[in-house]
DNA sequence: AAGAATTCACGAGTGAGGCA
DNA sequence: TGCCTCACTCGTGAATTCTT
């Protein structure tokens, strides 16, 4: 995947440097300076390093525009601290953590869980017909005990194949209906699963429109970026090109973003 | 329509640490 | 020694989508 770096202008970076505590003065240290990022960006990445784009925690924590996980990551300070930070978030349940399409997990503040949802959520109604078998069996599960821990929930719904279960929790994470709510060490690592509405029951009830959606995310996209590349807010968002697009073009009808080039945006403030 | 780029699925490797 | 368990990267090859 040779990401050809298209340069940004420096300024450009400089002010991503800003928005996406891409500095050492900025570095995220704890749990709550962690959720107060999740808010000011929107959304971001969890543990992906400089090689993708958009903004990131893992980044965030290190402070530095150029941060790249090493190889032992896990003996790696910074790597460790961003590992026990994203985990305790997770566990506090301020913000929203799960899979979106790509199968890449990312944190959204609770401000745009609505949109999210309107974008990639199922309806009750849908379920039936848009789920696979063994999401459908591993969420009747769910909805009876609340939580559970992954091997409690692999036995209790007869999804016992490991890549078959782990297929169905990541489909269900994509469409709003399952997340991961704690991460447990003791006396087995284990993932402790849950209902997104256990945490986010007035966040699903709230319907906004698909093409208010579609902005809104572009909205909190380009305002820490400054300015996007063509294809940029779709390959960090999992959106179709077309439809991060549409959110781009709002932007630019609203007077929010202007157009530089094809699929190429700018923060109208910047200039 | 051809060629390029991206996505997807899959598996291996990475760490820890208690347990059989 | 291997098992369990996660998220991530990287490689491969195939499929799909985008660009020109």
């Amino acid at each position: 995947m040779t990401v050809v770096q298209s340069p940004l202008p420096e300024e450009i970076e400089v002010h991503r440097d800003r928005a996406w505590c891409r500095e050492p003065d900025l570095r995220i240290e704890e749990p709550l300076a962690a959720e107060r990022f999740i808010d000011l960006v929107g959304f971001c990445s969890a543990l992906t390093d400089s090689r993708r784009p958009g903004p990131s925690l893992y980044i965030a924590i290190c402070g530095r525009r150029d941060a790249h996980t090493p190889r032992n990551f896990q003996k790696d300070q910074e790597s460790s601290l961003a590992w026990t930070i994203k985990d305790e978030v997770i566990r506090r349940g301020r913000v929203y953590y799960g899979k979106l399409r790509g199968s890449r997990s990312i944190f959204i503040t609770r401000r745009l869980v609505p949109h999210f949802n309107a974008l990639s959520g199922l309806t009750r109604k849908q379920e039936q017909s848009s789920l696979s078998q063994p999401a459908q069996d591993i969420l009747k599960v769910l909805r009876k005990e609340w939580e559970m821990s992954t091997r409690d929930l692999r036995g209790a719904s007869g999804v016992n194949d490991r890549s078959a279960f782990t297929k169905a929790i990541d489909e269900l994470q994509r469409v709003f209906k399952v997340i991961p709510g704690e991460i447990v060490y003791e006396p087995k690592f284990t993932y402790i699963w849950t209902l997104t509405e256990s945490r986010f029951r007035d966040e699903l009830a709230t319907s906004v429109s698909r093409e208010e959606a579609l902005k809104e995310i572009a909205r909190a996209y380009l305002a820490g970026a400054g300015m996007t590349l063509r294809g940029e807010l779709a390959r960090v968002t999992g959106l179709s090109n077309p439809d991060a697009g549409i959110g781009n073009w709002a932007l630019v009808d609203e007077g929010f973003a202007t157009r530089a080039a094809p699929g190429v945006y700018r923060l109208k403030e910047l200039g």
